[in-house]
DNA sequence: GCGACAG
DNA sequence: ATCTTGTCGC
């Protein structure tokens, strides 16, 4: 249900990965509205690691935007591909996620990833990496604010302030829950800053984090503690 | 050169 | 991300 594009290889260097991203960079599609929150399928991606047994588990979750019950769920688990380095993170997750995507009997509709959109040194970051490759529309809910600059929010849920690079804005600090610590939110792929904000309201309705990727975040553990296990 | 740095 | 117990609060 999911066709992904798949690159002629995976960058084994900084440096080529950093060459991928200017290349695919531009294929990015940031004039769609995307679509309308509480509608249609929301899917949530996240991974997690072993890295004594080089080992990464990802999950993709796809929940009813309407009801936010689970509709569909699959995993994958590989080597890791790629080391942690800071604005390289797709290289690390996006292999399993996109096979954890290709494993799901239904169409994902909107994918909300752990990270970074637009919101990145050379403006693909995770989100934008995964819409690419997929063609789905894509956004990033992050838990911390990276490089970027911020004001705080008004304490009230739903309060939202610029996230900047310099003087550009490149996401939102979002307040998800009264009082508590924002969210930082960017567009990825086909999917408006204030629509991408809007369905991180409607999947925020009892948590700081969306339900999409407190769910995927839980199924990815469990996948990986079972892979440890075998 | 040094520090900061999504997950 | 991950290493890690109990504890405060809704």
């Amino acid at each position: 249900m999911t066709t992904v594009r798949i690159p002629a290889g995976w960058p084994a260097t900084e440096e080529q990965a950093r060459a991928v991203q200017e290349e695919l960079r531009g294929e990015v599609v940031l004039d769609e509205t995307g679509p309308a929150p509480g509608t249609g399928h929301v899917t949530g991606v996240d991974v997690a690691y072993d890295d004594g047994r080089d080992l990464v588990a990802a999950a993709a979750v796809v929940l009813d935007a309407a009801t936010l019950g689970t509709v569909a769920e699959a995993t994958a688990v590989g080597r890791i591909p790629f080391p942690y380095v800071p604005g390289l993170l797709a290289f690390r997750e996006l292999p399993a996620v996109l096979a954890a995507l290709e494993a799901l009997p239904c169409a994902p509709g909107l994918v909300v990833c752990d990270g970074y959109g637009l919101a990145h040194p050379r403006r693909f970051g995770l989100a934008s990496h995964l819409g690419v490759l997929t063609g789905l529309p894509a956004i990033g809910v992050a838990k911390n604010p990276f490089t970027f600059r911020y004001d705080d929010p008004a304490p009230a849920r739903g309060s939202t302030s610029p996230l900047l690079a310099g003087t550009e804005e490149v996401g939102r600090a979002l307040r998800t829950r009264d009082g508590v610590k924002p969210v930082f939110v960017s567009a990825g792929h086909r999917v408006d800053i204030g629509n991408a904000c809007a369905h991180t309201l409607a999947l925020t309705p009892g948590h700081r984090l969306p339900e999409t990727t407190r769910r995927a975040d839980a199924l990815c553990r469990r996948a990986l503690r079972e892979a440890s296990a075998a």
